[in-house]
Parts: C-alpha cells; sequence; structure tokens
DNA sequence: TGACGATCGTTGTCAAGGTCAACAATATGC
DNA sequence: GCATATTGTTGACCTTGACAACGATCGTCA
C-alpha cells in the first residue's frame, strides 16, 4: 500500500480525488490498462549525454560482469591485473593514478587479488616505501583467460552497436 | 611505509632484493625520478569500450555535481525531477523502469525530494496501490534552476568535445 | 462472490565504491 | 640534519545497487 506519505503538505481526503483527476486526465482517460501504457516523455534527458553514457555503462558493466564472473573478476580488477601485468614493478600509487581510482581503493582490491595469489607486493629496491607489483604465475595464467573471455564481451558488444559504430565510440571517448 | 604484506608466499629478506632487480628493470636504470616518469601501458584496456565509457562517465558526472551542487540537485535527483515535471501523475513504478533504477532506491530519493517541499505523492483516484507523482510549485521553479545550470554543463561538454563530437556520442549511445 | 496471483510502495539488509582524514615509514631538498 | 613530501595503510562515512520480504490493493477467474 502507498501509506507513508512521510511529513508534508499533502491532505489526503476530500481533496485527493479532485487533485488526482486535475493531473492524470490521460490515465484516467485510458482505463489505465497495461497494455496500452502511453510514452512517459525524457524531456531534457534527451539532451544530456550524462543520462546516456550512465545507461550505457550500466549496460557494457553488467555483460563484461556476467561474461566474466565465472573466473570471479570484477571490471575494476580485471583493469588490475592488466595493467599490472603490462608494467612490471609498477608501484601502488602509479597504478592508481593511470586507473583514476583511489590509493585506498587500490589497497583493498590488491588485498583481495593477493590472498587470491594473483599478484605479488615485492618490495622496492630503489625506494622504501614503495611496492613493486608483478602478476604471479597463476595471474598471468588468469589474465590470459580473462582478456580471452573479455574480447569475446567486446566482440558482443561490436555486433550490438556495429563495429564501426563502436570504433567511433572509442574514439571519441578517448579524450575524457 | 609498506608494512602489510598481508598473509603471503612473499619472503622478505635475502630474496627481494634479487627479486626485484630482475623485475624492475626500467625504474633502476632511471634512477626513479619523478620528472621522467616513463610511459604506462593501458594495454588490453584501450580495446576495452567498458573502461572508457567508465572514464567518461566520471568526468561528466563530477563536472555536473559541481555545477549544480549550488542547488543540492545529484544526477539522479535532476533525473527524476525532469521526468515527473514532463510527465505528470506517474507513478512510482513507471518512473523507476524508465529511468533505470529500482523501485527501492527510487522510494528514498522521492523521500528526500518530498521533505524539501519539491514533488507531492498525491492518491491515485484510479488505483489505490499508486501514487500519482507531481512537482509541487517550488519544485517546478528549481527544476527551470537546474536545467538552465545543466544545459551550461552541457555546453562546456560541447566545447571540450566539439559540437558535432558530442552529437555523435549522444547517437551511437542512445542505443543502450 | 470469493479466492488466488500479480503489482505497488515500502522497509531492511548486504556488498561494492567513492571520499576523506589520519598515521608511520621513508625519501627528498635545502 | 631538518622540514616537507610521498607511499602504503587503516578507519570512518556516505552513496548506489541488489535482493528479499511485507501489507495493501488490483485483476482475474472459477
Amino acid at each position: 500500500m502507498a501509506k507513508a506519505i512521510i511529513k508534508s503538505s499533502l491532505k489526503p481526503g476530500s481533496r485527493s480525488k479532485m487533485a488526482d483527476s486535475r493531473v492524470l486526465p490521460r490515465r484516467n482517460l485510458q482505463t489505465a490498462r497495461r497494455s496500452v501504457r502511453p510514452p512517459i516523455a525524457l524531456d531534457a534527458l534527451n539532451d544530456h549525454l550524462g543520462y546516456f553514457i550512465r545507461r550505457a555503462q550500466i549496460w557494457v558493466f553488467g555483460d563484461f560482469i556476467r561474461t566474466l564472473k565465472g573466473i570471479d573478476v570484477s571490471p575494476a580488477q580485471y583493469s588490475v591485473l592488466v595493467v599490472t601485468g603490462a608494467n612490471n614493478g609498477l608501484s601502488q600509487a602509479e597504478l592508481a593514478a593511470t586507473l583514476g581510482i583511489e590509493r585506498a581503493r587500490l589497497v583493498r582490491l590488491l588485498n583481495r587479488l593477493q590472498e587470491r595469489g594473483l599478484v605479488q607486493r615485492l618490495p622496492s629496491s630503489a625506494d622504501g616505501r614503495r611496492h613493486a607489483l608483478t602478476l604471479t604465475a597463476p595471474g598471468r595464467t588468469l589474465l590470459a583467460r580473462a582478456k580471452a573471455l573479455a574480447s569475446r564481451h567486446e566482440k558482443r558488444l561490436s555486433e550490438k552497436l556495429g563495429g564501426e559504430r563502436r570504433k567511433a565510440l572509442l574514439d571519441a571517448l578517448r579524450d575524457f
């Protein structure tokens, strides 16, 4: 039931019916059937890039997560594994900066990956504060599987959008 | 300090230096100066649309939030206000479905907006379960200000990307 | 008419992310 | 040597998202 009206100036009772009939002419005329649902206007949202970027992000991440859930690798974990694998001995601050995530968040991501035996935090000989991040052998193996699955996901994306449209998106978004 | 090694198979001490010198030849040769920082490869991430969508989303939302923080309107709140304002008498389930958010989350969003006196949950005369959502007069006023600020944000986006590139993005992302 | 299943708004809980402040250890610059 | 900056870490808080459950109401169909 719609019981919680919160503290508000709404006065239910006699006024409510009148207010509703003024406010909802469309629905009153259409018998409120589910099958005829009138189109809902997005109005100003149609001009906002951020709105569509968010929807796209939800779709893409959802498909990515579904595709890699068999090996239990999230998008964030995947990005950590890829960049660590391609740049041996990276420090955590460098990795966090290139991925655009907080150092504090990276610490927890790495904890999990290290517990699973995928990454190592070796002490840096040049700088006692740093860790030199490397993938373990199992880490490299898992990364290879992850890349294969991820490219399958990307292929699916290509089919959904069309190859040239996907490429245009990649180029346009690279500037952020 | 890099003290927490967690439970791991890492053995610090004699092995560490050797492992590091194998692993970090670049940094050893370059005297570890900040000014010469070597480029960090994104590797496979360069082919992943999701990675760039996420970065774009962070940038765009950040700019949007900064632009509207003066009137305390988040992106989610903005989308609720816009669609409610354009579709009088909408039910919460319909609104949640069109915005792609959970009914449960919308309840809390509306609570906040109703506490601020911006939206009303009128009882629906046709269906006792539903609420007919409407903007209050202050809600409409605030929405107008919000739209003005949001279009300023969008203009800034246009300058950053170039107008035609922004339009291409809008079209390409609309399919999600 | 009455019973049954579906829907609506709501609440609670849990996990994942982002943000921020603080800290000890270490490095750098003067 | 000393002040300052950086690194990794921890803790706290807040926002989202996801999911289950619930009472109230609707629709349907026997």
